[in-house]
DNA sequence: AATTATAGTGTCCTATTGTCACTTATAAGT
DNA sequence: ACTTATAAGTGACAATAGGACACTATAATT
């Protein structure tokens, strides 16, 4: 038998295979918290608890698992976060009573600000603090999915700017020492923290200020390299 | 309707979902030379070519996809490996003629010597030289698996002592060190390496040494906790 | 016993972060 | 207009850990 009369005869129905499904953390940072947005199950299993924000692939609609994130994102969010990353695949015989269940699930930044208007017009998705979603039960293994997602969002912040991606386009330094230091639960030297941004050359200054505060900080954006770079050394842990 | 019977009337057949399938990047050290171990795939797709080892999750036998990875990776190479750790996960329309389909991909390492004789004894598996695979067309996007897998362990051999799992249980701190420069293809400051391993207190010394070469080195064993540890500072990239 | 190659150490240099006091800019109150 | 309070931003030195490289120690070979 040649390829394509395997592929003619191919019955991908034959073998049992898993259910599949991909969910997001995606966080955000607001009154000096970390956030997660979570969504109202409206369906079972789970029905009536809160879960992550994720679903089944479109196989007509989605080009690759990550189009599936971001479509289910964009449902909740109403618009495609600026920073997305791959966290963690979990698949096992337990985790859904349907069956055999794989999830992959993202993490994604986002800013409040960006969001806040869909969210708040959207009657069954969320903004929880982290310490909030501690107490919850959530549906599935999304607790866990929830810890894997802070332990890597607080590696990130020893070793990267990524979490800056939680801040409007312009933000100045203090607003992305005080996220990092929400996300890591501690207070930072700020001297070390604006050195090491400034030696790696890893934002924009725009010329402008925030007119906030008593002395005016200066506005800053991303370069897109600031998504890839890790630095040398980690801030202490 | 409630939950139970909501999980009666499930269907999980009546929404296509993707193949789904598990794979592994099985690395070893030999010969001054990273390996990868490749398969010879007996059927289509890409029947002939050589591949990663891996297949479809046995909803019977597995109870998470890490044992799926497990029980393909102790067909291939006789035993289980020392380390293994999740990759990532790559699910598109297009990565399999047959469909729309998902990998979950494990980075796995493992000592030559403890799986040579088994794999000998196999036709269809072998072990290839990284620079080997980058000339090989491979069955799927095997080749970009590969990629990631060895940009993951460069990366895991400047901040951690992880790739000591290439090596049997004892081994000397001067065949560690040339692990890791084989992986990064540079030398490595002797003092620097051996200095960071004892401050961190990172190996067990067994008390005995190698009988080999001229001065006689220290054998080591991993402590549990190397697996996790990672340096605050890189070894220069 | 001398030679040689590899294992392992001592020491100084360098780069980056930690610490913390200091200066600068702005809003608000007098 | 001047003062004051507060937050932004800088200067300077200490502490830490890796880089460089010469040195010593140990075993096999001659």
């Amino acid at each position: 038998m040649n390829e394509s009369e395997y592929l003619k005869s191919y019955d991908k129905t034959e073998f049992e295979s898993p259910i599949f499904s991909v969910d997001s953390v995606l966080f955000t940072c607001h009154e000096d918290s970390l956030k997660v947005l979570l969504v109202e199950r409206s369906n079972h299993p789970f029905k009536g608890c809160w879960g992550l924000p994720g679903g089944f692939v479109d196989l007509k609609q989605d080009k690759t698992i990550e189009d599936t994130a971001l479509r289910k994102l964009k449902e909740k969010a109403g618009i495609a976060p600026p920073y997305m990353e791959q966290l963690i695949s979990i698949g096992n015989a337990k985790r859904d009573k349907r069956g055999w269940s794989v999830t992959v699930c993202y993490t994604a930044l986002i800013a409040y600000e960006d969001c806040s208007v869909h969210i708040e017009s959207v009657s069954d998705a969320n903004w929880f603090s982290i310490e909030d979603t501690h107490n919850m039960k959530l549906a599935f293994d999304h607790n866990l999915l929830i810890q894997e997602a802070l332990e890597r969002l607080r590696n990130k912040a020893l070793y990267s700017i990524v979490p800056g991606y939680v801040l409007p386009e312009k933000f100045t330094l203090p607003e992305l020492q005080r996220v990092h230091e929400i996300i890591l639960g501690k207070d930072i030297q700020k001297k070390s923290f604006r050195r090491r941004i400034e030696q790696a050359e890893l934002l924009i200054e725009t010329g402008e200020k925030q007119a906030s505060g008593k002395r005016q900080a200066a506005l800053y954006k991303m370069k897109e390299e600031s998504r890839e770079y890790t630095f040398l050394r980690n801030l202490e842990g």
